[in-house]
DNA sequence: AGGAATTGGTTGAATGACCAACCTAATTGG
DNA sequence: CCAATTAGGTTGGTCATTCAACCAATTCCT
């Protein structure tokens, strides 16, 4: 029953983490959310932050698996690619939410920055992988370096949640679509022929 | 000396902020920092909230001024947009840290939320004024629309700014030219001569 | 087998520290 | 005189963490 115990603050921990943000989840949140007693969260971590980080961790694990992506060729890959973020931003806010929290606290909070650093890391090296896969079918141009290439579209994924999260009438399928028909046309790809996709000024 | 010492308190609290983040500033490092009276900081500021919006919109301001580069014809504004850009990274990397630490607390503080969004809503604005500027001179393809791109763009900007303060060793000038690579070529290469795009709606 | 001791899990009430906000009385200086 | 300013203390609250006690199994001793 113990390691369960332990399951279920993790969880309760990131219910909370998702409703209220880092700092504004106490111990005491926690435990109400988990149905359990304040000392309890203490016998199972050390600190506030080992549980913290522990949740983030768990949050960043529940998400769909990417792995079925890379089975496909990496030109369909790369298509599905830009769909799959779609979903998860309908999907999954919830987690772009904490994520985002957690860029903001990890500016000041070593542990935490190194949590974020993974999971980009990790984010941006699947991007990166497909590019490469790419390259070597000879399907992007020879120049291109396929890191820097994922930077910008990793990046470029992160800001477009974040200006849905800044603004709820902010269209990210649409810019998602922009970014996906940029980067085709520029590795010399025809652009995915996916939802009605009409130009309006 | 009234109006002098209000900017001062302003200048400190930007000053906390960078340095310690929304939350772990304190009344008292603002006025530490100030090298004032912790009472002089509630009697000119009815609440620690209005000092630190007060603090960021300080913070906003104080950067480069954008002005001169609207002065440009289009598409030398599109190639100085880029270098700007990179600069104010190198420059500026202090205000990028306060403004993430901002979208992070804004996620759950709808004052610093509007705080935020008009921020982000002008410095979009700028990259979709000069993206129309390009395509009323024809140099852009007729089917894109200029918000999506900047959005995209913008988005890129922050993304890439993102993964600098996360990671030390990430090669930001890099993915800013590879951005600037992929746009350029994506917009000259729909140029009006091209057909593939013509009768897109 | 059966009572005693041990252990792991759990509780909820302290503890001590810190915070924003408010207040007051005293001082400065134009 | 009046506005700005200081130093100090108070209030009411929140927080993470600690701690002694409690409970239910399990193990040990006889």
């Amino acid at each position: 029953m113990s390691d369960d115990t332990k399951e279920k603050i993790i969880a309760g921990a990131y219910r909370a983490l998702v409703r209220s943000g880092y700092h504004a989840t106490s111990v005491k949140d926690i435990a109400a959310e988990t149905g359990v007693a304040q000392g309890l969260v203490h016998y199972y971590f050390e600190s506030k932050e080992d549980l913290l980080v522990a949740a983030i961790e768990y949050g960043c694990g529940i998400e769909d698996s990417i792995a079925p992506l890379l089975e496909l060729p990496p030109i369909e890959a790369a298509r599905w690619g830009f769909e799959w973020e779609k979903e998860q931003l309908r999907k999954r806010s919830e987690l772009y939410v904490l994520v985002f929290d957690m860029f903001g606290v990890g500016l000041h909070n070593e542990r935490i920055a190194a949590a974020v650093r993974q999971y980009t890391g990790s984010r941006r090296e699947v991007i990166a992988g497909i590019g490469r896969a790419l390259a070597e079918q000879g399907a992007a141009p020879s120049g291109t370096r396929s890191d820097a290439l994922a930077s910008v579209i990793w990046g470029s994924f992160v800001g477009i949640a974040l200006q849905k999260f800044t603004d709820p009438a902010f269209d990210a399928d649409g810019a998602l679509d922009a970014l996906a028909d940029m980067v085709f046309s520029y590795v010399g790809l025809a652009a995915p022929t996916t939802t009605n996709r009409q130009g309006a000024v």
